[in-house]
DNA sequence: TCTGGGGTCCTAGGACCC
DNA sequence: TCTGGGGTCCTAGGACCC
């Protein structure tokens, strides 16, 4: 890495509660929750309801009063909606530099070295356009690391004045700026370790950034050693613009009511390993193994508590819906224990690799067997995505309604369902 | 009396992120 | 009645091999 690198962050402003209000002027100014799947706590919040003191992670039973109270809008989390409002929000920064690693849905960093402008007007240029553009507000943080970026970020945030982007390159306050930021507030230095530092005084990211080097390596690892040199300016984490497969899909739920019946338990396994499939099958890639797990509801302490999982190999990696339903039942008949009242499940693959190149097995699907099966899943992918996830899906996935997820305040899918595109007057 | 050492692979657990 | 879901990486320790 050249050792002028300049390394911005954007991160979209309360990105889902965005989302909402971006297709709907009226909730301007007002408080805006997005709840989990399952209605069941709070994962968004706009800068009024936080201002409310709403926590993040809030269950949303006990703020119901508060929420009637001050008028919250509250909405079911819409994740066909905040994926393609992601993709919108990508695809327009990425018209102002070619060196660009999306980091999460609502996260991107940027490298604005070898560009034209200077790095603070690009960063207000990328800002402004994708406002406009998308109706989505980000900020926008500059330093020579991306530790240093993701604090930067902070900072423009979180005061106002500075117009949503700020920079610490050549930032002559830089330390009193580090000495502000709570060192758990650091990427990459979660509870655990905060807890651990505050033991030896260690309270914020400049008296962090002065540790000993090795007694950082020791405690928490090569991470925390990274992130110690960030802090001092030294890039440890590269650009990453590769586009890896997945190590892991997974599928899980919580369900909104406990479940005791194995033939029920069945029908919602095979539907996840019917949603691992489509996924799979997005990316081109194939899976070895597939673990399923059940556990009882962790909160009622009062009844009996189970949980347990287990894994296969597949005969032959597959993402063939059929093959992963039928190994998911077979899991799950060695870990359902009756007697038990259920409240979660999950799906989940691995030994992921590409569909093309993979080698061959001992016992190979016929070339015409492969073409059927792939015909198959092709029809059931396009149909589902024109017409809504699970308009059709397999027999053993059961045909009752969506019983076991609520979704109480569910938005229309403005951009992804024709059926909902709103009206312009 | 004496009882090596190094390499690899796998797994569980712990930490982090959004 | 009611508490999310989906990921990654690192390390220690055991099994096994030579």
């Amino acid at each position: 890495m050249p050792p002028s690198t300049i390394f911005a962050l954007l991160d979209c402003n309360n990105f889902y509660a965005s989302c909402e209000r971006a297709f709907n002027p009226k909730l301007r100014g007002r408080p805006i929750v997005v709840l989990s799947n399952n209605d069941g706590c709070v994962i968004a919040r706009s800068n009024e309801a936080k201002a409310l003191g709403i926590p993040m992670g809030a269950p949303a039973f006990k703020f119901q009063p508060l929420f009637k109270k001050h008028g919250v809008h509250v909405f079911s989390s819409n994740f066909a909606l905040y994926g393609d409002m992601s993709r919108r929000v990508m695809e327009t920064a990425s018209l102002f530099t070619p060196d660009m690693e999306i980091y999460s849905i609502d996260e991107a960093f940027l490298r604005l070295d070898r560009m034209h402008d200077q790095p603070l007007d690009l960063a207000r240029k990328i800002r402004a356009t994708v406002l406009q553009w998308t109706g989505i507000p980000v900020s926008i943080g500059i330093g020579p690391t991306k530790t240093l970026a993701k604090i930067a970020n902070r900072v423009a945030k979180k005061q106002p004045e500075h117009g949503g982007t700020f920079s610490l390159v050549d930032c002559p306050d830089q330390d009193q700026i580090l000495a502000g930021i709570n060192i758990e507030d650091v990427w990459g230095i979660g509870s655990r370790y905060s807890k651990k530092l505050r033991e030896f005084g260690i309270r914020n990211a400049l008296q962090f950034s002065r540790l000993d080097k090795d007694w950082v390596k020791k405690r928490m690892t090569v991470n925390g050693m990274h992130t110690l040199l960030e802090l001092q300016g030294i890039p440890c984490i590269p650009l990453d613009q590769t586009v890896a497969t997945p190590k892991s899909i997974v599928c899980s739920r919580t369900f909104a009511r406990a479940v005791q019946d194995k033939d029920q338990l069945e029908q919602i396994v095979s539907g996840y390993a019917a949603r691992v499939g489509e996924r799979l099958r997005g990316q081109n890639c194939i899976a070895g193994q597939i673990q399923v797990f059940v556990l009882t509801d962790r909160f009622r302490l009062d009844k009996p508590q189970y949980g347990n999982a287990a894994t296969i190999s597949l005969a032959i990696p597959s993402s063939h819906t059929p093959n992963l339903i039928r190994a998911a039942r077979t899991v799950l008949d060695r870990i359902f224990k009756p007697g038990y009242e259920y409240r979660k499940a999950g799906v989940m693959v691995f030994g992921i690799e590409k569909e093309q190149g993979r080698r061959l097995m001992l016992f190979e699907p016929s070339p015409e067997e492969l073409a059927r099966s792939k015909a198959l899943m092709g029809v059931m992918d396009r149909i589902n995505a024109r017409w809504g996830a699970m308009t059709m899906r397999m027999a053993a996935e059961g045909t009752g309604k969506r019983w076991v997820m609520r979704q109480a305040h569910l938005s229309p899918r403005y951009t992804t369902d024709w059926k909902a595109l709103p009206r312009a007057l």
